[in-house]
DNA sequence: TTGAAAGCGCTAACAA
DNA sequence: TTGTTAGCGCTTTCAA
């Protein structure tokens, strides 16, 4: 391995003066443009790596007014955070395109404060931090899709497909697709009383998925009437679960998870049986998903290649490409969650 | 709100020209240095704020050799960041103190390879885009506390007290006295063949937790040989559980909620009750873990706390100021997993 | 093909 | 108390 260098840095000079060149040429060698020498540029290229050197950020995006930085600012509180598997894949695609295009990811997270998330955009943009953004959790009413246009910042934003967010390219995911999947499978088992506990209706990734659901059931000539909201939290899921189970469903189509988790607690509670007397269905295939009592079926996104296609799309704009990109579309996970349901009832 | 200013940002010549100063006068008021009149400081500052205008982050940093921005790179699968509630909380911690200071955190992950690990932090220092580094997930033989330092970055570790990371401060997370906690617990209900289901041992925190366990036994007079390895995964944590259930231990305590899960469900299809014929407690306190049934006795740390206190040590160390941070207990949790084990057995 | 020089936006040392 | 100036490390003219 190289030895290390502590202390300062090489500069473009310390690079000139063991080449014999002067700073112009080293820069012209080592970025491939014409105007030199193909012996020169090969003696320039060996001496920087034998000196180790890469051009200063900072003094590039002086020039270029470039960051060579990208932005991600999430309005999340760290909890609701770890509850969500689809961030930290998310995070991994986007790094995966990053890594090798010579920018790389500045992360904020402000806690449920939509001014402040504002605020952290206008901030990186003034202070010429980042080149462009990504635009997550879509919100009601979201003041973002015409923010960050306004501040001349490219940005992508993540969200359902078919989401209108302006001038800002959107990612579609195809969560509908998820539950219709569910919602299909649950009636092929017999289902016809099936209910849906949905996220936090402020995002779009939540209304998006009761939309899904309701015409998946009316697709089916089923009444789309059974549905509370959980707020994408375990409390949330387990009072929605109590409140509809009143109302005798035999399957119940979780928005997340956890909320289908909660449920299955608070059905087993009721003295009801999963599969035999309540099926139910995830959101997200977290990581506990397949090994839970009984196995949850669930949706599985693939928000590593959501991630990857986000970043692509980004860097392409920053730098005016053009792409199309796909966005891949949702599995239903069968597992041991779900059942025909019981004649019984 | 103020209206949004697309194209060029502002710069100091702007602010000196409408405020009718050189450029220099405008930095010395508003980085409130003496030199100045406070008609002028004033008139200065009035104006900034009118433009909008802030520093560029490139300029300041070729002056100061100061790039503002710390650097947190991850060696793990995006699946396995998902896994782990630590993260999105340390990240929350870290950002709370981060958000005064200025700097900014730019965040990398690059899959399990510790050789692109290092490659990550050499370039983020050549190309002068940190002043500091988070060091997470401690391995053995791990290269990186030597270096940080070699490559003449301050860097802040997390990992397990204790831990020896050479010139590199260690913010302690007491793993140790958690597990110690969760014997002491089933101790106290009368269990005695208490057994442990460590994470994968090459992360310190996953040895550490071995330890505790092994020494926690030992100081109650009971033996430490039932233990085996399920690396933190939910396929790897019931693999774990099938094994040691043929020696009949009435309790398992797992170095993760994950394993935990997993490890119920074996239980339970292995014809036993949880927690009438076997106590298990977890790790971490996941969302999920409160509302599983029976609700998981487990270990809770305070990650956003964590957090904080590496931030505030790594900002301490870039800019030359002392404190001496506390890292906080961890908590043990009990809930519904675990009781008196059954005379039966 | 090469070298010298200007300038990106800012701070700090200087002179007025 | 002020305004002027020299650079930080790099890219990009422009001359040689």
């Amino acid at each position: 391995m190289s030895p290390e260098t502590p202390g300062t840095p090489p500069t473009i000079a310390d690079v000139a003066r063991l080449a014999g060149v002067s700073k112009g040429a080293v820069s012209l060698a080592l970025n491939d443009k014409p105007g030199v020498s193909e012996e020169t540029r090969r003696r320039v290229k060996q001496v920087a790596e034998q000196l180790n050197w890469r051009p200063s950020i900072h003094a590039r995006a002086m020039l270029r007014s470039r960051a060579f930085a990208v932005g991600l600012v999430l309005a999340r509180a760290p909890r609701q955070l770890a509850v969500d598997p689809f961030f930290a894949g998310f995070l991994g695609g986007v790094e995966s395109v990053l890594d090798g295009s010579g920018s790389v990811l500045v992360l904020q997270v402000v806690g449920e404060d939509a001014e402040k998330e504002a605020d952290s955009y206008r901030q990186l943009v003034r202070e010429r931090r980042i080149d462009g953004a990504f635009l997550l959790d879509i919100r009601d009413g979201d003041q973002r899709p015409a923010l960050l246009p306004a501040l001349g910042l490219p940005a992508v934003a993540v969200g359902p497909a078919g989401t209108d967010c302006g001038q800002v390219p959107v990612v579609g995911i195809r969560d509908g697709d998820g539950i219709a999947a569910a919602v299909g499978h649950l009636v092929e088992l017999g289902h016809r009383k099936i209910a849906f506990v949905e996220g936090a209706p402020v995002y779009r990734h939540s209304t998006s998925r009761l939309d899904a659901w309701r015409q998946a059931m009316r697709s089916h000539g089923l009444p789309a009437d059974l549905h509370d909201a959980g707020h994408f939290t375990g409390e949330g899921g387990a009072a929605a679960t109590r409140r509809l189970l009143r109302r005798r469903p035999t399957a119940i189509i979780y928005a997340s998870d956890l909320m289908a988790i909660a449920g299955m607690s608070v059905a087993r509670e009721a003295g009801l049986e999963v599969p035999g007397d309540l099926s139910v269905t995830g959101f997200d295939d977290n990581p506990e998903a397949a090994h839970l009592h009984p196995p949850l079926t669930t949706v599985r996104q693939d928000p590593v290649a959501v991630g990857a296609v986000a970043a692509e799309l980004l860097l392409a704009q920053i730098e005016g490409r053009r792409t199309t990109p796909e966005s891949p579309a949702p599995q239903l996970i069968v597992r041991g969650s779900t059942a025909p349901p019981s004649p019984m009832r």
